[in-house]
DNA sequence: TCCTTCATGTCAACATTCTGACACGTCGGG
DNA sequence: CCCGACGTGTCAGAATGTTGACATGAAGGA
């Protein structure tokens, strides 16, 4: 689409169309989409997370973390207890199932995003990741 | 959310979200959407691209941008002829309505993408555009 | 103490996008 | 010449995400 590509706000929408098509490919035999994934990774490197915690982690409303969270409960991947001694927020944590197919999936995602980056000189991938998450706070609303 | 900013990945996807809802907010006083934006942006640098063209281009499919066209010629902002002379797609044109306000929203938008820009030394902008390309191409399914 | 503010989970309605499907026209090789 | 592959526009259905709203509990200041 020629010139287009000019602008920094195209090339990263284009980026990251094409990760989440490629991560959504890769994930398809685990019977997983990317925000089920999303939601398994976090809550393994943050176990005890609460859905309005897990849906600002994974970039969508509380609403619709909600209804992945419970397709991922019926599965038996994560646990909530249903009720809770103090508020409302309900930690959710993994089971062992649920860190087993994140085990298995997240090897998958990784080729994925390996297979990115090797596309980027080395010295400069350091700076590359440190320069979008710079982008991402300029514009954040908090930000303002 | 801590360490998950270590991914490249994660950091692309915060960015362009962060970049989305932005955009969104300063074309709500021109009662654009982003995608419909993205199409009179389209149509302003590549005048006739036909109905799918334009859906590749804006990475959505062909019947999402049909239904953003519908809306831009209702409110008289493109054109498309009703039938054509030679096979099935009809190249779409911006009316002046389009093409004005296109230049007005297009200001405010540049406005955001200069703030996201700023936040990177001058030196690096090109090598992150060009390095953004090179993830974008080396992940795309024609690449595999 | 009271009460205002904030955060959470959940329900409902709505909007947007995608996939699957069909009909039609073009282009190419056999 | 024919016919298969490909691209396009469109319809229908389903999936997914969002906003708005409500009730409830926690936290902090007057």
């Amino acid at each position: 689409m020629g010139h287009l590509t000019e602008s920094l706000g195209y090339v990263l929408k284009q980026s990251a169309k094409a990760l989440h098509l490629a991560t959504e490919e890769v994930l398809r035999p685990f019977d997983l989409t990317v925000a089920q994934f999303s939601c398994l990774e976090l809550l393994g490197r943050h176990p005890g997370l609460s859905n309005a915690e897990l849906g600002r982690g994974a970039f969508v409303s509380r609403q619709s973390m909600n209804l992945v969270l419970r397709g991922l409960q019926q599965r038996g991947l994560v646990t909530r207890p249903d009720t809770v001694a103090t508020g409302w927020a309900r930690p959710t944590q993994l089971t062992p199932e649920g860190r087993a197919q994140l085990h298995a999936a997240a090897e998958s995602v990784r080729k994925v995003e390996k297979r990115m980056i090797s596309a980027i000189p080395e010295k400069r991938r350091v700076k590359l990741r440190k320069d979008l998450a710079a982008c991402a706070d300029a514009i954040a609303p908090s930000a303002r």
